[in-house]
RNA sequence: GGGCCCGUAGCUCAGUGGUUAGAGCAGGGGACUCAUAAUCCCUUGGUCGUGUGUUCGAAUCACACCGGGCCUACCA
């Protein structure tokens, strides 16, 4: 049963600044915040789902500035961008606003006057380097220069890379302005600050008792922030800047994280003036401090003090509603490690869109999120067995092999007796939502799992395709296998949806029309007519991936290529039309098509070796695979598992020379450590694996180049 | 240097005091052929990082150590 009482639900990503594109880690919080947002509507809650971009700030105007245009413009240009990134991924904000609106300028306003009314603002110098070259005041990241301890050239104005030493930019020997190559000089101006210190104990007592806080994050707020009195916050820069001009102080502006998060009012104070309603009724609180709706944050680890400090401090003295809750999600590794340009992992929503379905990425990031803080890595060798498996073989696979059958004849017109599958598949409803609600999307997903396993393992049991040759005396009774093969899968599409909304909607398609609340995982259909059947969702192809991720490495230049092409000189002649090439069958080559051009720089990474086969032994259990042990020459030797067992006697292998990837990562197998590979060809058209063999006279140890 | 998190099967993880520690993937054997090399059944595999303690009883609690990660380092 969905809860009694709808709530009314308002819910915020952060915002995505102006200055790039979103990227795979972006999307974890995205997708896990839509996936959020999904599912509570589908409860029949009243739910808001708000976003911006994220406009102001010195890097804007710097940016706007080198490409000759008006902030305004690019600030358009990134914002149409990054809608079409989100649509593409079917995170559906209710709306999407900017902190460069009229909404916006207001509402900092009107907080600005409660923090003045509160006299929570006070004025300071502040000494920095300034660009008078450019007219602005520097940022740190905008100054470089030669470390003042290690004497390290070429490092940041706030700490240095080579020995780790942090530092004023003052201090930085020859310093130099990133912008324009001046030397900067140090200059004070005038700043407002919010004196937090006097909500101290406010701050104190929300983070540590409201609830609204994983117990690590306030844990973490109380022993770096709330232990000490709390340092006055810069909330304003000197012109000029792009923002918004403080009224009562002309010549400065507010700071881009002053007005950012502002901009989830003026989002709210937009989607009111379009679809009715006040700001007040999202924002507002009672006398006794109980606010009009729930409000819930989306953050990264990294804005963690904005969301739970500075802005529970705005929100305070301006008397408005406090966060329910911030929930706080890690960053994205890929392959365990940092997104990375140069291997290919700093992933662009757009890049992946070209090369896979959005699904894939929504389910296997809803399969790792549980809620926490930790990291989140998509092992993209994990991501393809995983949404392969679960989404393709288990859930759309119910449909796939059942649903023909019912398109003559729809839903039997009663459910049959399934042997309380279907019972028990929605007795769990509750546990998945609570899943979902906790934000621990992992749990949810392993119980929908299980779900699916027991439904094909009816199917198989039944055995529907012997009823369909058993002539019409069995047609009854394959109506009935199907009908509950069928409604099982609708009832995984209802609780899959908030994270597979394109499924869910073919679902729909398929039988029983739009899935439009929870509600219907309890109840099974009857009587309704099928329609013809659609593959749900492609197979993620490693290919692809392999295409992904070399549509993401940086464009190499197009360098020393002129260097191989004249080795052809002094070769054989080049054999422009190759004898007999008509009669090779095609059939290789189309059944893998060739994979994404890679330069020569990607092909040098593979370090291909000749190598001698100097032992191969059968591994008893092992199905496909032989173990070998190969020399590199001189008494280099490598341990290797090779998948060529039937195809190849060991006796026979020793002594050959063959081909091997001599620095592939070692691959801890259940046989022992696999310290390479031996290349060998394999494809559609003839069986076997066909090892690679040198002209005679390689030895062990060359280099295949 | 300080703080936090993690360490369970080859891999990814579930399990937070109570009977012989589980799942998925990978591996092995078999079945099936409806389905996108999908599915089903059976099966191999773990001193639960190490040690000490608390307890009738510890993967689970405490302490120490080892290993990995994140955040900080009197700027936010």
């Amino acid at each position: 049963m969905p809860d009694p009482r709808p709530r009314r639900i308002l819910v915020t990503s952060a915002l995505p600044y102006a200055n790039g594109h979103i990227h795979l880690g972006h999307l974890v919080e995205y997708i896990q915040t839509d996936i959020f947002v999904r599912f509570q509507k589908l409860r029949g809650h009243a739910v808001v789902y708000l976003c911006a971009d994220d406009t102001h700030g010195t890097a804007i105007m710097i940016r706007a500035r080198a490409e000759g245009r008006s902030e305004q413009e690019l600030v358009a240009d990134m914002r149409a961008a990054h809608l079409a990134d989100f649509a593409g991924f079917q995170v559906a904000f209710d709306h999407y606003g900017s902190t460069d609106s009229d909404a916006n300028r207001r509402l900092c306003g009107e907080l600005w006057r409660a923090l003045r009314a509160k006299d929570l603002v006070v004025s300071r110098e502040v000494r920095q380097l300034y660009d008078p070259e450019a007219g602005v005041f520097l940022a740190d990241r905008f100054v470089k220069g030669t470390c003042p301890k290690c004497r390290a050239a070429d490092q940041y104005g706030d700490s240095c890379e080579q020995c780790g030493a942090t530092y004023a930019p003052a201090e930085l020997i020859d310093p130099v302005s990133t912008l324009s190559g001046a030397v900067p000089e140090v200059r004070s101006a005038e700043h407002l600050f919010v004196t937090i210190e006097a909500l101290h104990g406010f701050l104190a007592d929300w983070t540590q008792a409201s609830g609204a806080l994983d117990p690590r994050i306030a844990n973490y707020l109380a022993g770096h922030f709330l232990g000490e009195p709390l340092r006055d916050w810069d909330v304003s820069r000197p012109a000029p800047y792009f923002g918004f001009e403080i009224p009562d102080a002309p010549g400065h502006f507010w700071y881009v994280w002053f007005d950012a998060p502002v901009g989830y009012l003026a989002a709210t104070d937009e989607w009111c003036a379009a679809h009715g309603g006040r700001l007040d009724d999202w924002w507002s609180r009672d006398p006794a401090g109980r606010p009009a709706a729930e409000i819930h944050h989306f953050i990264g680890k990294d804005i963690v003090y904005f969301h739970t400090l500075f802005w529970p401090a705005m929100l305070e003295a301006a008397g408005l509603a406090l966060p329910t809750k911030v929930r706080v999600h890690g960053f994205l590794t890929v392959n365990g490690q940092k997104m990375s340009k140069s291997r290919g992992t700093f992933i662009l929503a757009r890049t992946y869109l070209d090369h896979l379905d959005p699904a894939m990425l929504r389910y296997y990031y809803a399969a790792k999120l549980s809620g926490g803080i930790d990291d989140l890595d998509l092992n993209l060798e994990e991501f393809t067995a995983k949404v392969n498996a679960d989404i393709v073989g288990k859930v759309a696979n119910l449909a796939s092999r059942t649903a023909r059958w019912l398109e003559p004849t729809g839903l039997a017109a009663t459910y049959p007796d399934d042997g309380g599958l279907f019972a028990a598949a929605a007795a769990e409803g509750e546990a998945i939502a609570a899943a979902y609600e906790a934000g621990d999307f992992a749990r949810a997903m392993r119980i929908v799992m299980q779900a699916a396993d027991r439904a094909n393992a009816y199917i198989d049991a039944e055995q529907p395709w012997k009823l369909a040759k058993a002539g019409p005396e069995a047609a009854g009774r394959l109506q009935a296998v199907a009908s509950v093969a069928l409604n099982l899968f609708r009832q995984l599409a209802v609780y899959l949806a908030p994270v597979l909304p394109r499924l869910a909607q073919q679902a729909g398609d398929l039988v029983g029309g739009p899935i439009r609340s929870w509600d219907e995982s309890a109840t099974p259909l009857v009587g309704l007519p099928v329609a013809a059947f659609v593959p749900l969702a492609r197979r993620v192809e490693p290919a692809a991936i392999e295409a992904l991720l070399a549509a993401s490495r940086p464009a190499e230049p197009s360098e020393p290529i002129s260097k191989t092409r004249t080795t052809t000189q002094g070769g054989p002649p080049m054999t422009d039309t190759p004898q007999g090439s008509a009669t090779d069958p095609a059939t290789p080559l189309e059944a893998e098509p060739l994979a994404a051009e890679c330069t020569i720089d990607d092909f040098t990474k593979v370090d291909l070796r000749v190598a001698r086969i100097v032992a191969a032994e059968e591994v008893a259990e092992a199905k496909k695979l032989l173990k070998l042990t190969v020399s590199l020459g001189g008494d280099v030797r490598r341990t290797v598992f090779a998948g060529i067992k039937g195809f190849h006697d060991p006796a026979t292998l020793v002594g050959r020379v063959v081909v091997v990837v001599a620095n592939l990562a070692p691959r801890q197998m259940k046989f022992g450590l696999s310290e390479g590979m031996v290349v060998a060809a394999s494809g559609a058209g003839a069986e076997g694996v066909f090892l690679l063999s040198p002209d005679s006279g390689a030895l062990p140890g060359m280099r295949l180049r």
